[in-house]
DNA sequence: GTGTTAGTGGGGGGAAGTGGGAGCTTCTCT
DNA sequence: AGAGAAGCTCCCACTTCCCCCCACTAACAC
């Protein structure tokens, strides 16, 4: 179960460590690939099987779907996890989330999600004040 | 069944005693995470599976539900109750509810919240006042 | 009074996170 | 083609922090 947040460091080898709760969830295999809100997403190799399947499903008749498929598809990076359970962050990603040293890890049950410190501490202060007014809104909506 | 409420010490290494009342049905896992009203909430492994999955199913296609998610699944903390029946309370939780020594446990029946005791005193205060009004608003509504 | 349980406090061993070096590959420039 | 530079991947070493174990006190029951 992905969940939690950690702060570790990406070394001047784009080198990142998961989390030890996490090893054996994650397994010796995942896949990194755009987020969204500016953020990495890291899926088990599993998880990932079902959302890539679920994204190509929709084929190449639609123009969002191609141009969504782009940006998820087209970014991801399968990579393997080594003795002291790091990945390697490669330059387009990292780039792309604006990695820079401190890098938060936050669990999503099924996904994790990789942001600069900085980015994720502005966006959970913003969320933070919001939370009442979110729950109630995913209450109407029967999501929660 | 959890009721009540209990004032425990949060000691300096950041570990809070669960009355012993409710050990037998907290089990030996439970999640911490942020609650709603600067509260924390706390559920046994297997009411947090069901929490866990009903928030994590929405996807990450709706924007409100991400900002939920990291929230809740970004903050939660699934740790064990050691022998003498402690938790070790984070320090992302512990400074998101301003806990402070004296904490407060209160059952809610299927979950716990952690409140600091001087926030749980002026909130309870609060509502003392407004009790009759609550009811005959949650009547209307037909929760109760 | 004595035994038991609940809540609190402290210390030590081991693992988790981090950093750096050695060896191999790849690419470029001469 | 050959040499040098850059990069990647293992492997090892260090340091810090956390988790587990033990000990103490207070309260309650019998």
């Amino acid at each position: 179960m992905l969940i939690g947040k950690y702060t570790h460091d990406l070394d001047p080898k784009k080198r990142l460590t998961l989390p030890s709760k996490w090893r054996t969830d994650l397994g010796k295999k995942v896949v990194v690939t755009n987020g969204l809100d500016n953020s990495l997403f890291v899926f088990p190799i599993k998880e990932w099987e079902i959302v890539a399947q679920r994204l190509s499903q929709s084929g190449f008749g639609n123009q969002d779907s191609r141009s969504f498929n782009r940006f998820i598809l087209g970014n991801a990076f399968e990579t393997d996890v080594d003795a002291a359970g790091r990945i390697v962050i490669p330059d387009i990603l990292k780039d792309f989330a604006r990695l820079s040293g401190k890098v938060v890890l936050a669990g999503m049950y099924s996904r994790l999600e990789i942001w600069d410190e900085a980015a994720w501490e502005s966006n959970i202060a913003k969320v933070n004040g919001k939370a009442d007014d979110l729950a109630s809104k995913l209450n109407d909506l029967g999501i929660i």
